[in-house]
DNA sequence: AAGCCCTGTATGTCCATGACAAATGAATAC
DNA sequence: GTATTCATTTGTCATGGACATACAGGGCTT
């Protein structure tokens, strides 16, 4: 059913089948095939099926391709620049401002591989803070940092991978410590097929638990049917749906408007994340939410519009 | 970029377009085609532009079709049964005997949506045996029930995403309150591409600190490459990785011995879970882990042989 | 200048069809 | 029983054409 992605990673620098960049560029097949056609590029070599294989240098470009993109540059105008072009694009276009002290210090045990003092570091970190700082300050701060050096390739993925455990191992930890559980309203909290990030799911949730909401999380990846279903049987009153900017912004929208158009009037919709950052507008009825103080703000607004003053709500549910 | 998904949800029937069923079926593009050219089904209707728009009938049809095929049915053999006949098929395949009574309170307030009390039965639980005690004996009894009941239809989906996050949640928790950190072995946790379940991970994980070994969780995913570069950077002894059963058999004896060919002989290489449970024997060099309690055995048999009575290594490192 | 509509180009997705490797199952020999 | 071979099934890839939507830039009005 698979081919295998990797045949010979150290000798043989073609090594990635097409499905392989899709999976690790989020570029469908049909966009890598017919920017190949149109512009020349990616120009992977072929197997002797005539299939194509591409090297890793081409994935790490299509990689800054697809960043540059989702920052509003047309493919036709850079996709044949330079690699080391594109990389001075994207410092150019972020102002590569050393992080603060603090979050270079924990980005520097991460790069060490100290793993008891990463941990240390963050716990601590959350303990000065409250949950609320620690999320909206030093996990966002964070994470935009390791993505800039994922990105500029500062990081190794395993390095990636370890500090995604760990933020979601504090951050679940902390979460369940919250005191306040269960009041209104009821949020539903998941993504959509594709969108697998769920330090942003997560940075929500505990946001939502700090505000006292009670947060129904289903995790990554929940087909839009599957969302209809739980929402009644869970009874939320809110759908809140994240969206790293791996995925298309015009996936994000469409996929807002299907389950739109599937759950009652009464069921809100609340979108957020990297790729609805720069969104204009979605679907009537579909709240965007730029960033997690949008989201405190809708919040308070939704308490306003559908409680009584002594907490309890204004219709019977 | 993307055409809306849906027209008209309620009175139209015919509303999915080819992207919206791929992703909620998890079938290709290429395979919904190539059913249709080849068995006659989805028959989708055109619209204006002559591109297909499926029926939610036949949506579900085709989730059917994949839960039927991924346990062993072949699509040519069922692809052209009808929808009640094949939710026939599914509720025929598993056995359905009664869980034990504590699993069964458990999985009842799952089903009821009763999500406090869910939770609040989960740790209960564990407060009750131990952590080791609630990994080895509650968790894997719901593994293997909830796993049944899926297969069965019994369970909705978001019911198991919903069971996935909160077992995470609990068993994060309790790793992360466990004691003894950090003394010998270090082992790397982590699963192959393809490999998404985290519950056994976690299981590994939990086991693993309650006997007080250092563990190294890099999560789910992580290309063969990334692993062998990830190994010495943590100065780990031991490489643990987990194969559910929806990996095939062979992918995760190929994927041990591709990593066996990596690793220094110093570096133990640990497999585990569903897929691998009646597999015979791997590469020389890499231990086969048929349960839970066979690791326990392994990590004494390792400090046996790794360390003096005393607790200190016998070589340094 | 700032806002708006219009129009042409840029761009991603879909289609049809052909091909073939990998997975599976059956049949055979050891 | 267990390994080997062969035939069939099945998913993925390739090609090239079509077209809807998004965007940029010119010309218009305010």
């Amino acid at each position: 059913m698979n081919t295998p992605n990797i045949i010979e990673a150290d000798d043989n620098p073609a090594c990635y089948n097409i499905a392989a960049v899709e999976r690790d560029t989020g570029l469908s097949k049909d966009t890598l095939r017919v920017w190949e056609r149109r512009y020349g590029f990616p120009d992977p070599v072929r197997d002797q099926h005539d299939e194509r294989l591409y090297t890793l240098p081409q994935l790490e470009k299509l990689r800054l391709l697809r960043l540059l993109i989702d920052h509003g540059h047309r493919p036709s105008k850079i996709i044949n620049r330079s690699t080391p072009e594109l990389t001075r694009m994207i410092s150019a276009s972020s102002p590569e401002q050393a992080p603060p002290p603090e979050i270079e210090a924990i980005i520097q045990q991460l790069l060490n591989h100290d793993v008891d003092g990463f941990r240390a570091t963050l716990m601590q970190s959350l303990m000065r803070q409250g949950l609320l700082q620690f999320v909206t300050h030093t996990v966002a701060a964070l994470n935009h940092w390791i993505g800039e050096a994922w990105i500029g390739g500062r990081i190794a993925i395993f390095d990636e991978h370890l500090y995604s455990e760990h933020v979601q191992n504090i951050l679940r930890n902390a979460i369940l410590a919250e005191p306040g559980r269960g009041s209104a309203p009821r949020v539903l909290l998941t993504s959509l097929p594709g969108e697998k990030h769920r330090i942003g799911l997560l940075m929500v949730e505990a946001v939502l638990a700090a505000e006292g909401a009670a947060c129904v999380a289903l995790g990554t990846e929940t087909p839009v049917i599957d969302i209809k279903n739980a929402a009644p049987a869970y009874g939320v009153d809110i759908v809140a749906l994240s969206f790293s900017s791996a995925i298309p912004q015009a996936a994000a929208l469409t996929g807002l408007a299907e389950l739109r158009s599937l759950l009652p009037e009464s069921t809100e919709i609340w979108g957020g994340g990297g790729a609805l950052a720069r969104a204009r507008r979605a679907t009537d009825g579909v709240l965007l939410l730029r960033s997690l103080d949008d989201m405190r703000y809708a919040l308070q607004r939704w308490r306003v519009e559908h409680l009584l003053p002594n907490g309890q709500r204004k219709m019977p549910h």
